[in-house]
This record gives C-alpha cells, sequence and structure tokens, in this order.
DNA sequence: CGGATTTCAGCAACACTGAGATGC
DNA sequence: CGCATCTCAGTGGTGCTGAAATCC
C-alpha cells in the first residue's frame, strides 16, 4: 500500500496525526459508555493509580498522570461529584489529603474494565498477539521520547 | 514526597491508553509552539484539507475532520478570529458557504509544518524507517477499525 | 521566612446536543 | 413539504496560568 499525502477522505498519514484521530475516535465511541457508569476517560487513569485500596496525595497523582496539579485537582472534584473518590486528611501532613476510591468506585471497575477492554478488541480487530505487542512496544517508545522531550523542555 | 509511589508506575500499558498518552503529550509540547504562528493543533486537519486554494463547504469539513457540524462551526469561528479562513458565499447554493484559507493562512504554512515536522522527528527519535513504516500501517489499520465502528455504531 | 500543598478565579480549545432560520 | 445547511444557545471534559491560604 503505497500511501504518499493524503488520500481522498482526508486520512492524515503522520504518525502523530493517526494518533491523535485515533485517540478522539475512540473518546467518541467508548467515553458515552463510560459516563452511563458514572466516569470518564480522563478519570481512568486514577482509578488505575487508587485501585486496589491505595491512597496518594493530589500532587503525586498530578505527576504520574503527567498534567499540573490544578488540572488535577478540578479532575478530582469531578470524580468526587460523582462519587468516585474521596479526600481524607493526610494524618502525617497537614497541607495534604489523601485520594482514595470510594467503595462505589471500586463497584464500578468491573462494568468499565468491561468497556474499555471491548473498546480495545473493537481497534484492534484483526491485530495478530505478535502485531499488538509490536504496536504497543513502538508506542511504548514514542511515548519515552516525548516524555524526555517534556522533561529537557 | 513519596518517591515510591511516584515512580512506581503509572505509564499505561494499553494500546489505547498509550494513544492517549502520546496525544496529550504531544499536544502539551507542540501547542504552544503552534500558537505562536496562530494556529493551534485542532485547525491543523483544515488546513490541511484546503491547501493550496482549495474551497468546501463546513459540512464537506465536518465529515473529513470526522467533527459534529456545530463543532466544526466553533473551530471555523475561530480560524476566522484568527485571519485563517474567510466564508464566502456558494453562488452555486444560497444555503451553504465556501470556506478557503487566508493569504495570511497559507503563508504561515511552512512555519506550522515546521514544527510538526520536529516534533514527528523528536517523537519518533531512534526508530528505524522500517519501524516508521511499521507504526503507520499499524495505526491506520487502528483508525479505520474505529471508523468502521464509528459507521456500524 | 522559604517551600510545599491545596484551593480559587479565570481563560481557552474542543466536542456534544438541541432548537431555530434559511434556502433547495 | 421534506431535507440540507448553517447559526445560536447551552453544557461538559480537559488543560493551562496566576494568586491566595494554609501548613511544614
Amino acid at each position: 500500500m503505497n500511501r504518499q499525502a493524503i488520500d481522498a477522505s482526508g486520512a492524515p498519514t503522520g504518525a502523530l496525526a493517526l494518533v491523535g484521530r485515533i485517540s478522539r475516535g475512540f473518546a467518541r465511541l467508548y467515553e458515552p459508555k463510560l459516563r452511563e457508569q458514572g466516569l470518564s476517560l480522563g478519570q481512568v487513569p486514577v482509578f488505575v493509580m487508587l485501585k486496589g485500596g491505595k491512597a496518594m496525595s493530589q500532587s503525586d497523582l498530578a505527576r504520574l498522570v503527567r498534567v499540573e496539579q490544578p488540572t488535577m485537582a478540578q479532575l478530582l472534584a469531578r470524580m468526587e461529584r460523582d462519587g468516585n473518590i474521596v479526600r481524607t486528611a493526610d494524618p502525617q501532613d497537614g497541607r495534604s489529603k489523601l485520594i482514595s476510591l470510594t467503595a462505589d468506585a471500586e463497584k464500578r471497575m468491573p462494568a468499565a474494565k468491561k468497556i474499555l477492554f471491548s473498546g480495545e478488541a473493537v481497534a484492534l480487530a484483526g491485530f495478530s498477539d505478535a502485531e499488538k505487542n509490536t504496536l504497543v512496544a513502538l508506542l511504548e517508545r514514542l511515548s519515552a521520547n516525548l516524555d524526555r522531550a517534556a522533561e529537557e523542555g
């Protein structure tokens, strides 16, 4: 398959343009389904960090998810509004609060996981295991390149 | 603090989670530079569609970029505000307006292209040509899977 | 006091739905 | 009239900066 510039349908050919289109397309398809379960795509990384009863501070979460601290604060405010997290005072540090998932959130996780897995299955339909592994490996290297560029800034 | 938790993980493992992280990371690095040139990442697909003096309607653009029509209207409003496009009445159809790039926009394209190319180079640092081709081919299949799911859905 | 953490206020780009006006 | 196109109004998620309050 020769791909030169841009085909008639407007499909992008650059790797990052494709990544952007995929990201939006996936969100468009699966964000509404997650919403029915009481969470959004942006909340997923926080779920992953806190699953199994773990607790950490807002600033730790911000660092891990790669967003600024006020952005994480706002995300956590939505999660609190939706009943997915609670903030409790950190006994070790009066400035800090510990964030943890609620029991409701833990109950929502299986359904959410199922939605995301089925979405991944749709997205990777027709991919062999080897191709999936190759894709993930290449994406991890790409992501690492961007992380490094961000640090060097 | 808690350096353990920070370094522990936070790197997503699923292909789609990686795609999301890459998309945000790239935007974070390069959107500000594009902004200096008078455009945003979301405007890029419209630039690509209209480059070289082409003109098309709002609804055509919306279909090609895969957004709803009011979303495209809003994007075009920002582009009009920034002096990147003009809307002229379609002589063939009184309901429709033809969108085209301004001379200013065409002048901004080389600098914008340079930013995006250098960003792509940073993101794909250390990738062989074969790996780049493999990545793009896999992403194209993934994107096609999502497009198909959106049509069927 | 200087630094870390959270909160508050404000802004911007994107994306959607729903409802209306206009023209084919 | 039915349909297409664009506009208008409203909402929601995500992300940022800057400034204030609180605490170590």
